[in-house]
RNA sequence: GGGCGAUUAGCUCAGUUGGUAGAGCAACGCAUUUACACUGCGAAGGUCACAGGUUCGAGUCCUGUAUCGCCCACCA
């Protein structure tokens, strides 16, 4: 049977396609041609020179090790899109970068100095800690590269860019001096959530809440009190300032505007009654003990009511800071000494178990403390001036507007959700890896009377100045990426062509995090949006559902998928049946499959290229073959490219191989028509395999340009 | 407490504007060296969660219910 082959077939197409050989080599041969470079698809005269520009920027992995099956969903689908715009003729830039995760890649090496050398940041001090996260992050950084280029990601890496090196740490004092001057960054002593494990500030965002059993206890203040309260965390009553209970309340009434005196658990304390719409009358016994230093809700009530915000009670480590029986114990212990207090007493009228949330740090697992402490926020209410509007308004409007918009739709009511819950953004960090608060500090304190000069933006002259010690929440850079990544601040060519950009695609777990702040951030800076369409995808979990997750050991790497099936497979397994915004269920079957495939489009390409071109077109077939052309080019222009690939997939296996060429078995017209769905077909596959298609692709004699990735897509006359 | 989503074949999921239910995998029967065994052919498999409604016609639109999942808020 051998012999009745042309003998100008490659010999390559005798075995079985070697995916590994062929992907390392064929990814170096597309960086050497310099074609993942628009400028370059120019100047070879790939692409005009006027031609409309298409950009993405790649959501830059964290430096916190490696890339996971989440990462690769992310590549796989941008890459569909920028080969597909590229192929169309865009200037299509991608631009590279990785983030450097200020708390989770400082946590990271923490825990390794702790774990191998027994040592805190503190025992290394801030410039060794800072040199060891570097050397980590930079070990990371080749590893996050090599994964990209063994993904087949046609990223400009000629355009790599770092969310804390030098050109985008001058983006970030620039956009903070610009924000500070608006008065949208302030400097305030506010509640903030303090992660005491971390000892850091975060977010609201960062927080993540665990349902636990707690206790109840209602108790009286002292014998003589009139009104009892319900609490949780008996030990933060020494810092009570007041009983707050709700305006109608009929059994309170009376009381309210009253002031007492008592020594709580060897605390003197002063407590006034106040009556606040906040407080619920049927929960508990319908009053509130306040406590505003350590209790959001309850400095909010402090506001309302003029109460002293002062009476601090626990500090940074969670130890009370009172005199007595509770000096310097933790919170925890010192909850069991009020309680027995309180019983010993006979104060303790109540004690039920109920279902509470705590709040804990999404990085380190500490349980959050509130504390009244002196930050760095970015105001989202303040109206801008010369705007009229507020950044929350800036956040709204692209979006509902439709400038923006997001794929899967439902997620912008998510979106208008989020933002009507907003607070101000706490956007300093007790940590050392991170973009430092480009704010200076001197006392001036000629006459005795010291007073505090700050200079913001610049490091100014003289050698008096100190600057500040926090650095800035890792988001505040990231929000910048769109446009940071093109030489803001500076009016760059790349700037004038690729932004607003074209697509973000990223996970749903961080719009609020990211794509919302980016939105932001861009509105304020540039008064542009920062990208026309968002593209969620969802979750990778595994063949149960579950999430992957190191503790389940449920992960697949990336690398070993690749490795055991190629990329091209790794792929399609991704993006064929996995809608927007929804989480995917993903087993090594799957993409075994379609390792099955390719193997299935490699001996297509055997058959055909073995044939003569000879016969006249087949009309019939050419039509049929050029419906699957309109089909899947306006699948993936509308984002279907879940539908795109199986689409083409089903009829390479099914149409063209099952049935087409059965029929063209021992007949010699079919030449033609079989070279003519061939080179198509690889055109149209391109995207989602990369690099099967283009090594088919080098093999065709006759192609029309020498490689594939820069190919004209086909088009239906 | 507020919001969002899902429910379609054994499993994983599509189903775009309302027009007689679709794919992959698995399982079943047949073929056995074929371009490809990483194969081919065939058959089987569904009350589209449930109850109403709109319509000539509903998996698709509307109302309600149930179950599962996620997000936000944080009630002391």
């Amino acid at each position: 049977m051998k012999d009745d082959y042309n003998p100008q077939v490659d010999e390559k197409f005798l075995k079985p396609y070697d995916y590994v050989a062929t992907e390392k080599r064929i990814y170096t041969a597309w960086e050497e041609s310099g074609l993942f470079n628009p400028d370059e698809c120019v100047k070879k005269g790939m692409v005009k020179g006027d031609a409309p520009t298409y950009s993405i920027v790649l959501p830059p992995p964290n430096v916190t090790g490696k890339l996971h099956m989440g990462h690769a969903l992310m590549l796989a689908v941008e890459d569909v899109f920028v080969r597909f715009k590229r192929m169309r003729g865009f200037r299509t830039l991608w631009v590279p970068g990785t983030d450097h995760a200020a708390i989770a890649t400082q946590s990271v090496v923490e825990k390794q100095i702790k774990k191998e050398e027994g040592k805190s940041r503190h025992d290394l001090g801030r410039e060794e800690m800072l040199a060891r996260i570097n050397k980590f992050a930079e070990e990371s950084h080749t590893t996050i590269v090599s994964q990209l280029k063994t993904m087949g990601a046609s990223l400009d890496w000629s355009r790599e860019a770092f969310t804390l090196d030098e050109k985008r740490n001058r983006a970030v004092r620039t956009v903070f001096k610009k924000m500070y001057d608006a008065g949208l960054i302030y400097r305030g002593m506010r509640i903030v959530n303090w992660d005491p494990k971390g000892q850091t500030t975060i977010s609201d965002d960062e927080i993540v809440y665990e349902e636990r059993d707690a206790k109840l206890y209602t108790f009286k203040y002292s014998k003589d009190f009139p009104i009892s309260v319900a609490t949780t965390r008996p030990e933060t009553k020494v810092g009570d300032v007041a009983v707050a209970v709700h305006p109608d309340d009929a059994r309170y009434k009376e009381f309210v505007g009253k002031e007492y005196d008592t020594v709580f658990c060897d605390v003197p304390i002063h407590i006034k009654i106040v009556a606040d719409k906040e407080v619920d009358p049927a929960f508990g016994t319908g009053a509130v003990g306040v406590t505003p230093a350590h209790s959001q809700i309850d400095w909010d009530i402090a506001d309302r009511h003029n109460l002293s915000h002062e009476v601090i009670i626990i500090d940074e480590y969670a130890r009370m800071t009172v005199d007595g029986r509770l000096k310097e114990k933790k919170t925890t212990e010192a909850r069991d000494i009020v309680v027995e207090w309180l019983k010993s007493e006979g104060l303790l009228e109540k004690e039920e178990v109920v279902k509470q949330n705590v709040s804990t740090a999404e990085r380190t697992g500490g349980l959050i403390e509130p504390l009244p402490k002196l930050q760095w926020f970015v105001d989202v209410n303040k109206e801008i001036a010369g705007k009229g509007k507020t950044l929350k308004e800036l956040m709204l409007e692209p979006v509902q507007s439709g400038k923006i918009k997001i794929i899967p739709e439902h997620f912008e009511k998510t979106y208008f959700h989020w933002i009507g819950n907003l607070r101000d953004w706490c956007i300093s960090r007790q940590i050392w890896y991170g973009h430092r608060v480009p704010v200076w500090y001197r006392s001036t304190g000629a006459d005795g009377k010291s007073s505090e000069e700050i200079v913001v933006g610049e490091m100014p002259e003289g050698n008096d100045w100190t600057q500040d010690e926090d650095t800035l929440d890792t988001w505040f850079s990231s929000g910048l990426w769109t446009f940071s990544t093109l030489g803001w601040p500076d009016e760059t060519e790349d700037l004038k062509n690729y932004h607003p950009t074209d697509m973000l695609e990223t996970g749903y777990d961080i719009l609020f995090f990211w794509v919302a702040r980016m939105i932001m951030m861009t509105e304020f800076t540039l008064g542009d949006i920062p990208f026309k369409t968002i593209y969620l995808h969802g979750l990778v979990r595994d063949a149960q559902g579950r999430k992957m997750s190191k503790s389940l050991g449920n992960n697949l790497d990336p690398l070993d998928i690749t490795a055991k099936f190629g990329a091209d497979a790794a792929r399609m397994a991704l993006i064929v049946g996995n809608t927007p915004g929804t989480d995917m269920k993903l087993s090594e079957d799957k993409i075994k499959g379609y390792k099955h495939f390719a193997n299935k489009l490699w001996n297509i390409a055997r058959f055909i290229l073995s044939q003569e071109r000879t016969g006249e077109m087949k009309e019939d077939l050419k039509t049929e073959f050029d419906t699957l052309v309109a089909g899947v080019t306006s699948d993936i222009e509308e984002f279907r490219i879940y539908l795109a690939a199986e689409k083409i997939y089903h009829y390479l296996w099914h149409r063209l191989a099952d049935e087409i060429i059965e029929e063209s078995k021992g007949k010699t017209d079919y030449g033609t028509t079989l070279y003519y769905i061939l080179e198509n077909s690889l055109k149209l596959l391109h995207p989602f395999m990369p690099f099967i298609t283009e090594e088919i692709y080098q093999s065709i004699p006759t192609r029309d340009t020498e490689f594939l990735m820069v190919a004209p897509w086909p088009v239906v006359e």
